[in-house]
DNA sequence: ATAATAAAGGATAAAATAGTCTTTTATTAT
DNA sequence: ATAATAAAAGACTATTTTATCCTTTATTAT
């Protein structure tokens, strides 16, 4: 187990995916070419991207030519938004050894050098844009495939 | 879910409580005292010392007086050799989106900025010794209690 | 020696996460 | 209108994580 659940990196390798793939030319792409881009089992992205659809954090069509796209406020979303409504807020405001609640009342041993590395990920999952990387991943600099 | 598995949390937490009970002294905690201490499920945290004595992290005796202690070897280890044992060590080498493994030749968007952050994380858990919180345990300064 | 104590070990159980399959609904091209 | 296409929805299965319970083994005090 990673800093994400397995849910959670499918999510964000596909948001990935989609941004790059279908950024500018106004395309959409299927499902399976991402579960390929992305190297994950298709019927389990499939119930990821629908979860992500309700939350408008990517949109889809249904029928021919249709597919998973990203409208223009979609590419500037910043990456926390599909950190926080796939595993939810935990990782930006818990306590690291699991206490209720992290607190400076009632800290842990490591709250203070905890606190400061959630920070840094809140930080960096906050300035990350979805489109931010679509130049690098067609060029093929970058990669979301195992 | 946090950074750290419940059980690895567990197990962390429980160390500092050990170590801030025992040290010096020369004394043993039972299981149900340390449970009560940590606000786990005794049995489950039962597994978990189990293990951690298995694999030399803590130290036990059976029979009346018996229970948990650390020597002052363990009491120098730092916290990484507990996360390691129970979480494996995903979380100081592994790649932030879950590609097979990270690497700087094919690495995912996040690389760079996840490098960092982990390195962080790895730091800060080789750096802290199980010992190193004994007094402000004592005192009550800090906390091991949801 | 014996009884009491406390951890070790092993076998299950419950809950959460991960993954699959089948049917329905919306869209589009013919 | 109709057939083809592709996502949405729903029901289900598998695996892993979290948690409990019961028996055995080691230690100590009497
Ligand atoms: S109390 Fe544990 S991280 Fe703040
Ligand atoms: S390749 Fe993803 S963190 Fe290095």
């Amino acid at each position: 187990m990673g800093i994400f659940s397995k849910t959670c990196e499918y999510a964000i390798r596909a948001v990935f995916f989609i941004a790059h793939r279908t950024a500018g030319q106004s395309g959409r792409v299927g499902i399976k070419e991402i579960a390929l881009g992305i190297d994950s089992p298709e019927p389990f992205l499939a119930k990821i991207l629908q979860d992500l659809s309700r939350r408008g954090i990517v949109q889809s069509t249904k029928g021919p030519n249709g597919g998973f796209y990203l409208d223009n406020a979609s590419l500037e979303r910043p990456l926390s938004d599909i950190v926080a409504a796939v595993d939810g807020n935990d990782i930006f405001f818990g306590c690291g050894l699991g206490l209720k609640q992290c607190s400076e009342i009632n800290p842990c041993p490591l709250h203070n050098e905890f606190k400061d590395i959630r920070n840094k990920i809140h930080f960096m999952l906050h300035e990350t844009k979805i489109g931010e990387f679509n130049n690098e991943l067609v060029t093929g600099m970058l990669s979301l495939k195992k």
